[in-house]
Parts: C-alpha cells; sequence; structure tokens
RNA sequence: UGACUGAUGGUGUAACUGGCAACACGUCUGAUUUUGGUUCAGAAGAGUCUAGGUUCGAGCCCUAGUCGGUCAACCA
C-alpha cells in the first residue's frame, strides 16, 4: 500500500497549480540545455533528473537543447559526451535541439525589433559600453548611438550579417531601460559579431545571438511550458519575459521560466570553469578522471546511473544554497552496489600465510557465493592451497580483545574455506615479518555440515591462493581537495585545497583467478575491502580496477578515532525535567504516527489511545473535530477518543456527529472502519 | 547607501488554505551475520535566524532587524 499523499518538491507545486488552475496536462513540456562546453557533472545530473523527472511524471516531453550560441567556446566533442551522459543516466529525450536552428528565425525577430524602435546597433568599445552601464547602485547612462534611425540600424545590421565588420566594433542592443534597478534591463545585447567556425552552422553566421536572447525564444519556439534553471537566473527573468512580450503570439503557449538552488557537493567544485582548470592543469588525467565530480569521471570510479537517480531524488530540490554531503552520495552508491556486485576475493597488502598442516602441492576447489543478498545468483569456483596470501591488517602478533583477526593462538576462518591458527612467525634479520606459520581444521571447511564447520570464530578474513593468483593494479581514490567547500573562501582559491594523496596506486594486488574474466561494465565486491571496476586502461593481462567506495568500516573508524571522541561538549547531559504530557496532548502525539503502523502495532496504538482518552474531556477534544484532512493519524486518534467518551456516557453534540459522519466517507479504511463501529 | 533572493537537527529535504516539527543520510546502542558488510530493533539530536505582533493556536500571516547568496562578460 503505497501512500498517495508524497510530498512534492516546490517545482512539483508550481506545475501542480497551473494545472489546477486550467492549464492543459498535454501541453506541459520540458527541457534541459546544457551549452556544449564541457561534460556534465553532478550537479547537472540533479537538473537532467529533475526535468526528465518531469516528464516521465508528467508523461511530458522533454527536449535535449544545446545551447550552442557562442562557437568560440563550443565543439562536437561535447554535444556527445552530454548526449552519452544522459542516455547513461537513463534517460530519453523526446527531441534533440539546438538553438542554432533558430538562428534565421532569431534574426528576423530582432529586425522586427529594429523596425519597431526596440534594438539599435551600437558601434562603442566594450569599455565604454561597460562603463555606461553604471553600477548595481547607481543608474547607467544612454549610448550615443540609442537613437539612431531605424533604417541606418537596418542597414548597419544588415552589414554586421554579411561580414563587413571586425568583431567588436558592432552590436545589437535591445532598447529598454539604462537605468532599471535590473542591470540585465540596461540596454542588453541581442547580437556580437564572432568569426568562428559554429560546429553545426559552419561559416554561414558571424553574427551570434546572446543567450538571454536565444534561451526564451527557443523555449517558446519549442513549445516549452516550463523553463527550469539555476537560481543565478533569477536576475534574468525580467528580460526573459520582455523578450516573450516583444514576439509572443498570444494563441501559442508561454513558456515560464522558474529557478532552483544549484546542487553542491562537499569536498569538490562544481563549475565547468574550475573542472576545467583541473584537467588543464594536470590535476587530473581528464575529464573522466575517477576523482572528477562529472558524470563520465563517476562512470569510470564505477557510480552507477540508479545510484546517481537515486541521489537526486533523495537530495531533492529547493531554493537554498546547500552543501551535500557526499556520504550522502556514497550511501545511495552502497545501497545500489550492495544488490548488484559479484562477491570475489582480492588481497592488496599481501603477507604470506603456510598452512604447515596442508598437503604441499595438492589444490582443492572451493566454492564462493557471488552475492549473498541474492540467492539465485548462485557461486564461483575459488582455489585454495598451502600458501595463501592474506591482507597484512588482518595478523598482529599480539592484540588485545578488541582485535577478532588473526593472532597468535587465535582461531580466524578463511571466507568460504577452512578454519585456522596463527602458530608462529617468520621475520627477516631487520624483523620485519615475512611469512605466518598457521595449522589448518581438516574438517572445518565451509558447508561441509561436520561439528568442526559450525565451530564459531572471532572472525572471517579474505584471503587468495599465491600459486593461483593473478595481479593486477589497484588504483584508490580519496577526496579531491581537503577543504568541505573550497571554493567558498575569500582569501584562498579552491587550488590551494588540493589534495595531494588523492590517488594511491597498487601496482601488484592479487584476485582470486575468477576475476581475470572480469566484465568492464561490471562491479565487484573485493569482499571486506569495498566495491571496484574495471578501468578502461586495463589491457589482456595487465589489468587495472579503481575502487568504487569502500564498504562502511566500524572497525577502521573505532579504531582511527579515539580521539575526537565527542567532537563539542556540546550541551550538559542532564535530562531537561520532562514536562508531564497531557492526555490530549499524547493522543495526538499517538496520532500522528499512526499512518505507520498496522497490525497489532496498530491495535496497541488504539487501545493506548482509548486509555489516555479517559483524562480527556469533551470540551478538549472538540476543536480537534476540525483537524485537516490529510492528518489522517490524528483524526483517527480523535475519532478513537471521542468514541471512548461516547462509551463512558458523553452525550452525543452535533458537532461529534457531524465528525462522525465525515470520518465515515473518508479516504481512509482504518478511519472509515472506526466511524462506522460507533455508529 | 541598491535590487532580487534565501534562512527548519551535523547534512539534505518535508510540513496542502495557520492545528502543536516529519523523512533520509550521518552518529550512538543492541541483535543477527562465514564480509567489523548487509539486515533488524532502538536511541540521541532542532522547537524552525532575532525581536515584537495578530490568533484559542504561528515554521507558515504582519512589522522591524540579523546573517548568507545573486546581479555591473561582445559567457551560458
Amino acid at each position: 500500500m503505497k501512500e498517495a499523499t508524497e510530498s512534492l518538491n516546490f517545482i512539483e507545486h508550481i506545475v501542480e497549480e497551473d494545472l489546477t488552475a486550467g492549464f492543459p496536462k498535454e501541453k506541459l513540456c520540458f527541457r534541459f540545455p546544457p551549452e556544449p562546453n564541457g561534460y556534465l557533472h553532478i550537479g547537472h545530473a540533479a537538473s537532467i533528473c529533475l526535468n526528465f523527472g518531469l516528464g516521465e511524471k508528467y508523461g511530458a516531453p522533454v527536449n535535449l537543447r544545446f545551447d550552442d550560441t557562442n562557437p568560440a567556446k563550443e565543439e562536437q566533442e561535447y554535444v556527445d559526451a552530454i548526449k552519452r551522459d544522459i542516455a547513461w543516466l537513463g534517460f530519453k529525450w523526446a527531441n534533440e535541439c539546438y538553438s542554432s536552428d533558430y538562428f534565421q528565425q532569431l534574426h528576423d525577430w530582432a529586425v522586427q525589433l529594429i523596425h519597431q524602435g526596440k534594438a539599435y546597433v551600437d558601434q562603442q568599445s566594450s569599455e565604454q559600453i561597460a562603463e555606461q552601464k553604471g553600477t548595481p547602485t547607481s543608474p547607467g547612462t544612454n549610448s550615443p548611438y540609442r537613437d539612431r534611425p531605424v533604417a541606418e540600424n537596418l542597414d548597419l545590421f544588415e552589414r554586421m550579417k554579411k561580414g563587413e565588420f571586425a568583431p567588436g566594433t558592432y552590436l545589437l542592443r535591445a532598447k529598454i531601460d539604462m537605468a532599471s534597478p535590473n542591470m540585465h534591463m540596461r540596454d542588453p545585447i541581442l547580437y556580437r559579431i564572432i568569426h568562428a567556425h559554429h560546429h553545426r552552422t559552419g561559416d554561414s553566421w558571424c553574427i551570434y545571438p546572446m543567450y538571454d536572447w536565444a534561451h526564451g525564444e527557443s523555449d517558446y519556439l519549442e513549445q516549452v511550458s516550463h523553463s527550469f534553471c539555476t537560481l543565478e537566473f533569477k536576475a534574468h527573468r525580467e528580460l526573459y519575459d520582455w523578450y516573450l512580450d516583444q514576439i509572443i503570439d498570444p494563441k501559442k503557449l508561454r513558456p515560464k521560466q522558474r529557478e532552483f538552488a544549484r546542487r553542491n557537493l562537499s569536498f569538490t567544485v562544481m563549475s565547468k570553469r574550475k573542472l576545467l582548470e583541473l584537467v588543464q592543469k594536470n590535476v587530473v588525467s581528464g575529464w573522466d578522471d575517477p576523482r572528477m565530480p562529472t558524470i563520465s569521471g563517476l562512470r569510470r570510479r564505477g557510480y552507477t546511473p540508479t545510484s546517481i537517480r537515486k541521489f537526486s531524488d533523495v537530495a531533492g530540490i529547493s531554493k537554498r544554497d546547500n552543501v551535500t554531503d557526499v556520504s550522502l552520495l556514497e550511501f545511495c552508491l552502497r545501497e545500489d552496489l550492495n544488490q548488484s556486485a559479484t562477491r570475489v576475493m582480492a588481497v592488496l597488502n599481501p603477507i604470506k600465510v603456510v598452512l604447515q598442516n596442508y598437503p604441499e602441492g595438492q589444490t582443492e576447489i572451493l566454492h564462493l557465493e557471488n552475492n549473498p543478498e541474492k540467492a539465485d545468483t548462485g557461486t564461483h569456483e575459488v582455489p585454495f592451497s598451502r600458501e595463501l596470501y592474506i591482507e597484512r591488517e588482518d595478523f598482529k602478533e599480539e592484540a588485545d580483545s578488541n582485535f577478532f583477526r588473526l593472532t597468535i593462538g587465535q582461531e580466524v576462518r578463511l571466507k568460504s574455506a577452512y578454519i585456522i591458527k596463527a602458530e608462529s612467525v617468520i621475520k627477516d634479520a631487520a624483523g620485519n615479518l615475512l611469512e605466518i606459520h598457521c595449522s589448518y581444521d581438516p574438517n572445518s571447511r565451509s558447508g561441509s555440515g561436520t561439528d568442526a564447520s559450525q565451530r564459531k570464530v572471532k572472525s572471517t578474513i579474505h584471503w587468495v591462493s599465491v600459486a593461483h593468483a593473478i595481479s593486477a593494479e589497484v588504483r584508490e581514490y580519496d577526496r579531491l581537495f581537503l577543504d568541505e567547500s573550497p571554493d567558498t573562501h575569500e582569501s584562498k582559491s579552491y587550488m590551494d585545497f588540493i589534495n595531494p594523496n588523492s590517488l594511491k596506486v597498487i601496482k601488484t594486488a592479487f584476485l582470486e583467478p575468477h576475476l581475470g574474466q572480469a566484465n568492464p561494465n561490471e562491479s565487484y565486491q573485493f569482499q571486506r575491502l569495498g566495491y571496484f571496476t574495471l578501468d578502461p586502461d586495463s589491457k589482456a593481462g595487465q589489468l587495472v580496477f579503481n575502487k568504487t567506495v569502500g564498504l562502511k568500516d566500524n572497525w577502521a573508524k573505532q579504531n582511527a578515532a579515539p580521539t575526537n571522541k565527542q567532537a563539542s561538549p556540546a550541551k550538559p547531559v542532564a535530562p531537561a525535567p520532562q514536562e508531564v504530557k497531557s492526555a490530549l496532548n499524547e493522543i495526538q502525539y499517538i496520532g500522528k504516527k499512526l499512518t505507520n503502523l498496522s497490525g497489532d502495532k496498530l491495535e496497541d496504538a488504539l487501545n493506548d489511545i482509548r486509555k489516555q482518552a479517559e483524562g480527556v474531556s469533551y470540551e478538549e477534544l472538540e476543536p480537534l473535530f476540525a483537524t485537516a484532512s490529510k492528518k489522517v493519524g490524528t483524526r483517527i486518534a480523535v475519532l478513537v477518543a471521542l468514541s471512548a467518551l461516547l462509551a463512558k456516557g458523553t452525550p452525543k453534540t452535533q458537532a461529534a456527529s457531524e465528525f462522525i459522519a465525515s470520518c465515515k466517507s473518508d479516504e481512509s479504511n482504518t478511519l472509515r472502519e472506526e466511524a462506522v463501529k460507533i455508529a
């Protein structure tokens, strides 16, 4: 039974309001409008999931529109990458559009503006224009060319278009208001001259529309109903609307721009410009470096589309500045991977174990569960022999009782194999550990069903057989920046916070042989270590694995941080004198949680309410009859309490009767049932 | 000294036209576990930026503040 009262985000509220105000549902249309000047990142994913999510929710088309109005920055490579990323996330766009498809229409409308005296050709330098623009606190001044005659504007604009002028010499500007408190309204630029090859229109244009002129009109041409963008465009809305006013046909749909806050992630930066700098300065290996917050980086790292979509869903959408903790993203990732990743064994930091009582030269084939979360995924074979590698961290010669792993004299189980006990160690002259000599219990093989195999030991550790292991490179990643919000410091640049140790390469890790056939698109759980996936750098016989994310590790946590036990002394622990709740409050409190209960628990809660009702008077209860119908729990609680009062002989007032009647026709089954019981 | 915008536990979001702060992550217990994983049960943690006001009742309304963000590219 799914609750119908799923809460909406503010964007969905906007759409819902429009719908209730009479906007036809079949005219809903959304769009995702990236500029093809870089790669998409996790912040874009929020916008993608928002727009395409809306499309799925309302069965409305969502266009993918490339905002390609500046050929100096844009490339086909980015167009391709963006399409790949969106498709990888699992979304389908209704139409693939380009702002450049509308260049002719945009031009014609601009000519129309000139005719109407609403646009003029300026020929000042950018410095002069900037100076005349004023500041946010002081008005601007008019350009000397502002009142150029229409015919002259027409001629000049035509010659701009024909390529008669050099870049920077002429501009087309809208004639609005140089004194507007909104800087964007101070005669914004419509067209500038750029002599550059456009990735789609080639050299057929040398004048290009500015963002504001192109964006709203493109929305209009595509009949996009809701144009959602990030908050920094809020101030552009007035201009967006002004431009629309100039050209709109009232019989057609008028797009509506609304803004939401961009999503920030802790310990990274989220702007194409800054990410580009990391690439250009070789801080990372490229846009798809697994440490990058780009979609392509996350993909290479081993993130799944499901996890990213879940994250966008869970993180939500709002209008305030935010820094979402990466731990939320990682939670979504682990949740998905735990269900899907094949379990394997790999040793990253090996120490050799020799089983003294295991026959030399013998090999056994054991079976390892592919995924304990899914019983039907079967097992795969893993060879076992006398000499094994285990993780160095899994052995200590002696340790306190908190250490569950292998120590001299202490038994552990080798995962899916035997129980072993450490007997002695071999060291070199310098005292470095070389080998651990152990004994194994031949009767303890996993799954053999013997008493010895059922024995409980303090822990189970992973291993690989020395003779059968394959070696591979493993890359482990840490956060790219040492500061939670590296680009929010006034006196420091985000480049000052780069983590010098964000990449750790393990040249030779030992993997169980099953991984020799690892699938590049699959995630593996290296048991007890984390999730890993094959990097594209892999070659036959030279595998490279990326660590996607570690497992939650309580042992490491309690090990690492005995010092910062409780970061802040916080408040005195003395429990505030708990006020005795009134019976009425108690009923309301139980009521609020009622909708989450069922079966016996629900019955118990209802009985609680009946008991509490003894301490409540009818007069206290009556005002609650007006409880909002959405608060079903409270209404049930009130009804049950009322029923208890009536049973006790309280006279039934008209208000009570009306309340009971309204409950009988409520959507909630429980509420209806209780109401019927009274009558 | 401007305009616009925002403020809810450590974090991210909820709370329909005012009805007595919810969900998730994170943290901490305990149980289960052949992964110190998973799962399960539970706990702690905000009284909603401040100060007034309206109201039986305010996170939602009003007034005045405080703090944060955005806006002056021939970028988007």
